[in-house]
DNA sequence: AGAAAATTATTGCACATGCAACGACTTTTC
DNA sequence: GAAAAGTCGTTGCATGTGCAATAATTTTCT
C-alpha cells in the first residue's frame, strides 16, 4: 500500500512510524484538553503544569519545574507571570539563596487546580476505557523509550 | 510520594497521567531527529513530512496532505513552499481542477529524500531495539487510541 | 444558465516558542 | 577575601504557529 512509486527511494511506511505516530497522537490528546481549558478557564498548557506542580509541592522554583515537568525555564517563567497576574500563584524570593523564587498557590489558583484535576481524571479514565486491559503494556513500553532516550 | 499536601485538593499522579506521557516523550523523540535533520539539511519538521508524502504519492494536493499527516494547512502550504525555493518540490496547478495544487519531487528533492529515509529507519530500529519484544504491544495501543479519541 | 454555497491554497496577524544574552546572586578557586 | 566561574530567573529577538479572512475556482441548486 505504501510501497515505493519513485525507484530511487526505498521502502518507508509513515503510517508505522513511531516518532511519528507519538506527535500526531500527543497532539490529539493534549489539544482535546488544551481547549477545554483555554474556553471554559483561560489557562494554558504551559500554565496548567505549572499548575499542578505548584500545587502538589511547597516553594517549588521555575529550576525544579523546568526539570520535572520538561518545560523549558522561558516557558516556566511566562507561565508563572500570567499565573501570578491572574491571582493564582505567588513569586516570593527564597531568603537562603536570593536567586531562587519560591512559587506558591493562592486560595484562587488552589481552587482553580481544584476544578481542573477532575476534568483531567476523567480524560484518563476515558483513555483507560479505550484501552482496555492493555493499558498496562502501554505503560510499561512508555517507562521503556523514557528511559531509553534520554 | 505525589500525595497532595494541600488538603483541598484531590490527589493526582501526574507521572502516570497518559496525555502528559505522550506529550513529552514524543517531544523527546521528535526533537532528537528534528535537530539531526535541522543541522545536516537544514530541512523542518513539517518540510520532512511533506517532502516524504510528496516522495511516495504522485501529484499529491496541499489538502492531500493535510489530511494523510494531520499538519494544518497553512504548515504544509508554507513548508511546502520552502521546499520550492530551495528546489526541492515543484508546485504546478492541476489542469482539470485549477485550485489544486500538483506537488512534485524534484531529483533534487529525491536525492535528498533518500538521504533522510536511512536515518529515520536506524531511529525507528533503535527504538524497537529499546521496545523489545513490546513493540507490537505498543502499536496496538496506539492503534487503539488514534481509533478512539477520533 | 446564473446565483449561492462550498472548496482550495495563501496570507496577515496576534501570539507562542526556543535560544542566547543579561543582571543578580552564589560557589569555587587561588 | 577578591576574582572567576557557575547558577537562577527574565527578557529580546527571530522564527514558528493557529486561526480567520481572502481570492480563485468548482459544485450545487433553482
Amino acid at each position: 500500500m505504501t510501497s515505493a512509486r519513485n525507484p530511487a527511494l526505498p521502502d518507508f511506511d509513515l503510517e508505522r512510524y513511531l516518532p511519528y505516530r507519538f506527535v500526531v497522537l500527543a497532539a490529539q490528546l493534549s489539544s482535546k484538553l488544551a481547549k477545554q481549558y483555554k474556553q471554559e478557564f483561560g489557562i494554558s498548557i504551559p500554565e496548567w503544569r505549572v499548575l499542578l506542580n505548584v500545587g502538589y509541592t511547597k516553594d517549588l522554583s521555575i529550576r525544579d519545574i523546568e526539570q520535572r515537568v520538561s518545560l523549558e525555564r522561558s516557558k516556566v517563567s511566562r507561565a508563572a507571570t500570567k499565573l501570578e497576574a491572574k491571582g493564582f500563584l505567588a513569586k516570593q524570593v527564597d531568603a537562603r539563596d536570593k536567586r531562587l523564587l519560591k512559587l506558591t498557590l493562592t486560595r484562587e489558583g488552589t481552587e482553580l487546580l481544584a476544578k481542573l484535576i477532575p476534568i483531567a481524571e476523567r480524560f484518563q479514565a476515558e483513555l483507560n476505557q479505550i484501552l482496555g486491559e492493555d493499558t498496562p503494556a502501554l505503560h510499561l513500553a512508555l517507562d521503556r523509550l523514557m528511559q531509553g532516550t534520554d
